[in-house]
DNA sequence: ACGATAAATTTACGCGCGCAAAGTTACATG
DNA sequence: CATGTAACTTTGCGCGCGTAAATTTATCGT
């Protein structure tokens, strides 16, 4: 390893013996040039160690390698795990993958958008705020760049990815009904779409068996979801204000909060003898098989939301995929999982 | 708000009716031009928008405003939390942050410090995987960008931050001890280099309170420490293996597991009467205060080591650190402070 | 109203690379 | 060995902006 430091293609071109424009041709696509040649560039490689200059490629370029994934809040576990999966299928395409959050913040999702669009990506995957956000803004950046929308149902971008929340709370709601009392449902916070769809799942899959639905809605706390469960769940199970002795969660946190609220209380979770209450989850975070009891739940498909994500968003920058934009665009749900713990 | 698409600073600068180079010190600092041109721009601003393309930006400045962020694991609730935090401080003082994972492998540490360093940030804060870092690869980025070091204790950059091991740990060890049974020590995979300093910090308190340190160490696991614990640690318990009803977990995560562990198997753990087990962790985790029964830990300082590790950061950009660099950098360790819950 | 000074303008160059056109060389085929 | 084509080289322009030098214009105090 040579230590002089080669500063541009220029002086790399003339060390490894090939003109400039060869070794351009080179780094965009190394299988383009003839082996010889390429054998050459590589062993200069070795001894050199030089990359083009990345902002003077992408500013020449007209698409860059670059692919942007935005989600509304990082430190969520759901997003932690999903985008440690976008990432690896990017990297292993050869993209760059570069990751913004929101933090659960309108103005911090519209910087994100905005850095992103002027970075000029190949393509993005987001999951938007939804309520919160600001969809025109959100619109504009998917007429921008090719988009491929996750998780959060906004109707924008290029395909929809995500999972049924119409089979898959049903499929938790039949299963606690045959097994127990009718579950009631406690919302999370409504900081997405799925927050209200999921209500509504229960609502129609409630009445299908029967009975009547009970929803119980609690102040927003944001994206704090273990501690509203904790707090204002605990506070509905002390006041027994809960109708029937099973409760379904609208996500696994929310559940997570309310199993400690129930185990400090004193109320054993459970489906045996002695068990004053079932407690529901739904997504199987990474955490969820740890509670104290383990989290009966619905498996969102993880893998096949963020391999079906990438994939799709390739075919669209690679011009493959049907044109249509916005509301119409394709979609496709993954159906979820029951997963059978001992919580309910 | 017109939509004439405005193409580059030279087209923005005409319908602004200021020159260029004009327009370029605003964009550099909007404090640097007069007042009534900085009026004339941003009213040109708002009916056109348009930002400076950042690649040709990033090419002619020596400095650019981005910041590097690098973790071994994002999916890790510490490392989710110490970025969510990190990001606003680099926000809020303009610099624009990028967050790489290594999701826990060398190849992918050196692909997004290579990757980085290609960007020419302003500067980088860098936990490194440790261990299994490619040690020669981490110092050389560190001399071509200006790095604070933080969490994992690796002897490069211009500075670390982290908390103070051989504090924290005998802070727990004096409590356990005085409070019932000594702890035994159950020991994380050695991912990084807190894993050997926290098992030396319970070796050296053992021994001053006079008692024989018992240190139980795993099969690595890689990240997943919830697992390991669970399993591992589970099988310890159902051995009866652990000499004492105490144990000390070198982490939340693995003690979230052994936790679980314990409940399965129907071993009460607390401090009160009728309790088989006294289970404590270290780092208080966001989720820590939600297990069953909640977790005793020992609190990391969170605000303190992100805004420490990035006002380190920008003092050592504007130049008014001291030079050392490598292992003799200044250092900054923060003490944890105990979190008494209902576990130990 | 005047000069002093600060700020804006004009002009020009450079950054590192993509890319196109024209000419030259290498290599496979018969 | 002639021939065709694929690959390479040479040359040169352009991307959008930072920045410096020289010049002109605006602003301020007296």
């Amino acid at each position: 390893m040579d230590d002089t430091k080669i500063r541009n293609m220029e002086e790399f071109s003339s060390v490894s013996g090939i003109s400039r424009p060869t070794v351009s041709k080179y780094f965009n696509d190394p299988a383009s040039v003839r082996p010889s040649t390429r054998l050459r560039i590589e062993d200069a490689l070795r001894r050199y160690d030089f990359r083009p200059n990345i902002f003077a490629v992408n500013q020449n370029r007209k698409l860059t390698k670059t692919i942007g994934i935005l989600v509304p809040y990082l430190a969520d576990p759901f997003f932690a795990e999903i985008v440690r999966m976008i990432e690896r299928l990017c990297i292993a395409a050869g993209y760059w993958p570069i990751v913004f959050s929101a933090h659960g913040e309108v103005e911090l999702e519209n910087n994100a958008l905005s850095t992103l669009e002027s970075l000029r990506p190949a393509g993005a995957l987001i999951a938007p705020l939804g309520r919160t956000s600001d969809v025109d803004a959100v619109r504009r950046f998917t007429e921008a760049v090719p988009t491929v929308v996750f998780d959060s149902h906004v109707p924008v971008g290029r395909a929809f990815v995500g999972s049924n929340n119409f089979q898959s709370i049903p499929l938790m709601v039949e299963y606690l009904c045959r097994s127990g009392e009718p579950p009631c449902f406690f919302e999370m916070p409504p900081v997405n779409p799925n927050a209200n769809k999921r209500r509504e799942a229960y609502r129609q899959a409630m009445e299908r068996q029967g009975f009547d639905p009970m929803v119980f809605k609690v102040e927003a706390r944001g994206w704090d979801f273990e501690r509203t469960g904790f707090e204002e769940g605990g506070r509905l199970i002390a006041e027994r204000a809960f109708p029937t002795n099973t409760i379904l969660c609208s996500n696994d946190r929310l559940a997570i909060g309310l199993l400690s609220a129930a185990y400090q209380k004193g109320f054993r979770v459970g489906r045996g003898e002695g068990c004053a209450l079932r407690i529901a989850g739904h997504d199987d975070h990474p955490w969820s098989r740890f509670s104290c009891p383990p989290l009966t739940t619905v498996a969102q498909d993880y893998r096949s939301i963020a391999e079906t994500s990438v994939q799709t968003l390739f075919r669209v920058i690679d011009g493959a995929e049907a044109a249509a934009e916005g509301p119409d665009r394709p979609e496709v749900l993954f159906d979820g999982k029951l997963i059978m713990r001992a919580s309910a």
